[in-house]
DNA sequence: TCATTCATGTAAGTGGTTACATGATTCA
DNA sequence: TGAATCATGTAACCACTTACATGAATGA
């Protein structure tokens, strides 16, 4: 319990890279962290103003409705991002499937499998294009190689998938059916 | 929204080996899928009484406290795993911090990294141990093949992880410091 | 002027965890 | 006899999603 909250996390991180409005945070998750992490506006608002209630952000230029850390608002970031990884326990509705295959037999697992290789496909050609875009801007430069880390790890990801979609479908291939 | 509850899938799909009682289904998610999903008893019991209002188990031998699936149960099982993967949005902590690595700099990167490969390490060898026991038993025999998929599949991801990792610790390792 | 986008918020519901409580059974 | 395990359940809480509502600003 005293899980931290990681919208809370997500949202001061997106406000340290330059004071946001609600709805700017919202599309700014959603376009550079869409295949890493989501929130939706339900989450983000009341988040928000309990991070200034607590003095962790406000509003510098009243005149403005974009929201920027304040220091202890930068400190509490920097912690948060520092340490307190929280142990999500595992869910995968795949695998869930895949190990109570055999009451399913192996044609019907094997449509599951090509199924989860199509989304790993698509999402790496959706990484190469992220890829291309981001080696064509120079806008926030300072980020980029942090920014290639993550597209890293998705394609990393994507490609072991790949590949072991296309090892367990010879697998059901040779296997016979019910 | 109408989204299926996925305690009922596990919940389901475990019956379907083998009647069982409540304690017994967490014991077995716990232990044989515990890398891949988990279960909570205050989500099981809940379930179980559910399922039994809606005919899909029962209690076939009242003197034994184990439940068993229904034909209908059988069927609505086979139906969730054919079917209704949910597409759970994406929350992945690791890539939310680096993705905002910049705030932090390469070296706490580095560690958040290194922390990553220890975990993705420890899971291969935990699969390489499981590996060995199935190989030495033969109950269960017809599952075997499948729990063989969901074991490979672990490894190519913690092996992928391993991979980005061993890249992005020499990444960092070349960045300047703050 | 009218559609779109920007912007903020709330209410209801969901799926799940944690912590706690209880009691039976097993076995050293 | 007393600890450990088996077994069931519930109450409180949590993070989050969905759907809905509102209104201002922008621009064709």
């Amino acid at each position: 319990m005293a899980r931290v909250a990681q919208t809370e996390v997500a949202v001061l991180a997106a406000l340290g890279v330059q004071p946001m409005t609600g709805y700017a945070v919202r599309e700014a998750i959603r376009d550079q962290l869409g295949h890493f992490w989501s929130e939706s506006f339900g989450q983000i608002y009341p988040t928000l103003t309990a991070l200034a209630e607590r003095g962790l952000i406000e509003h510098p230029d009243p005149a403005s409705p974009a929201w920027a850390l304040t220091q202890p608002g930068r400190e509490r970031m920097l912690d948060l991002l520092r340490t307190e990884i929280p142990a999500t326990p595992p869910r995968d509705p795949l695998m869930l499937r895949l190990f109570f295959g055999a009451a399913l037999g192996p044609e019907e697992c094997a449509a599951l499998v090509r199924d989860a290789r199509e989304r790993a496909r698509s999402q790496l050609a959706a990484f190469g294009a992220i890829r291309q875009v981001m080696d064509a801007e120079s806008e926030y430069a300072e980020h980029h190689p942090y920014w290639f880390i993550t597209l890293s790890a998705g394609e990393h990801r994507a490609r072991a998938a790949i590949a072991w979609a296309d090892e367990t479908l010879a697998i059901l291939d040779g296997m016979p059916a019910d």
